[in-house]
DNA sequence: GTCTATAGCCCGATAGAC
DNA sequence: GTCTATCGGGCTATAGAC
């Protein structure tokens, strides 16, 4: 394959992913993502067998980027805390640089995990979830998180409010994701009622 | 218009709300709801002018019994805490209420907030939102709230955590909506963290 | 009020010229 | 590698019989 090749195919990859993202995968054609691109809807089919195989692609990809970062930024030698918060920063991070791919995933992943030809993508979806639900174990064997709270429902609020924070940010925000993340934690660690009693540890030291 | 002609019409957005929460409203076509209840495609539209006309009807419905019943369980006379869990119950039960319409209804807002025909739509969802955003703002201005954390980022961080909440649910779950309840406000208002100092407060009244 | 039948349109995907 | 042209099919919505 030359690099022109590689060129267009990710140049169709990027449009399909904001059309997707933008309109959803069912409303969105193979001829508009020619148009985006400027060729024909035909054309795209020399590059991809099918609007499924975009689609996969996509979520495919994005679920190993997050995967291996999540790998090099949130070992788990880490304390419970510390890593908790890399993991929120390794999340919000990549949405932000794949928004799209993000959004797709989202949208899609509960409509396609079943599909055989989606095996893959369920797999590594399964492994993010595995190091979350990690992650906030370890945290509650160690003493530093609550342990009258079940650790999937913790699990699966945090990973929405992060999920969607894709929908309403971006909007030419100010508001950076650095500061996402500390109000994110603050939020979900610590909660958003004032404290009687302060706490006695200093707050988290930024990274 | 007759008793009979008022179920048959419920019927229809019944199993029109189920197949749209199920497969997404574009994947849903008028034959699938007219097979689901019995009759031909085309009797669909003696009731209904358009299958947009049926996606309407089921998010405004959805958004009237929302904004009513956070009317009725949490005026603005409540303390913010309490109000605010009221905000929350209220949602959780509507949304497991109505679970397909909910559903529906997040689906959709994104894609129709700017037409035309969703203008009463969108006005009832201004109204949703605001009643959330009064009530977080007088648990600051009451200094129950942290004022650090912007009323916005929480209000979409826990509205999220509650939408989602109907993807994961009603999986036969023996984990009530009380318990839902009470765990979305632990989390939000008093954190995953474990306290080194405790509350002098006690908990929360059951009510 | 519900049926059958179909108009009219757009879709994903393919074939073959260049 | 991209074009033009088109196939086969599914869609929403309509028309007219009963």
């Amino acid at each position: 394959m030359t690099p022109k090749d590689t060129d267009r195919r990710s140049e169709i990859l990027d449009a399909a992913a904001e059309l997707f993202a933008h309109k959803g995968v069912a409303s969105t054609t193979v001829r508009e993502i020619g148009e985006s691109v400027g060729i024909y809807a035909g054309a795209i089919y020399h590059y991809f067998p099918s609007k499924d195989a975009i689609v996969r692609e996509l979520i495919t990809g994005y679920l190993e980027t997050l995967n291996a970062e999540y790998a090099a930024k949130a070992p788990r030698r880490l304390a419970p805390r510390a890593r908790l918060r890399a993991v929120v920063e390794v999340s919000l991070r990549t949405a932000d640089e794949k928004p799209h791919a993000t959004q797709v995933y989202q949208d899609q992943l509960r409509n396609v995990r079943d599909l055989p030809e989606y095996r893959r993508a369920k797999a590594l979806a399964d492994e993010v979830q595995r190091i979350w639900l990690e992650t906030i174990e370890d945290g509650k064997a160690a003493g530093v998180f609550r342990a009258d709270i079940s650790s999937k429902v913790f699990h699966r609020f945090l990973r929405d409010a992060i999920w969607l924070s894709i929908k309403w940010r971006h909007s030419g925000d100010p508001y950076t994701t650095e500061e996402l993340v500390q109000d994110c934690i603050a939020i979900f660690l610590d909660g958003f009622a004032v404290r009687r009693a302060r706490r006695t540890r200093p707050p988290a030291p930024p990274r």
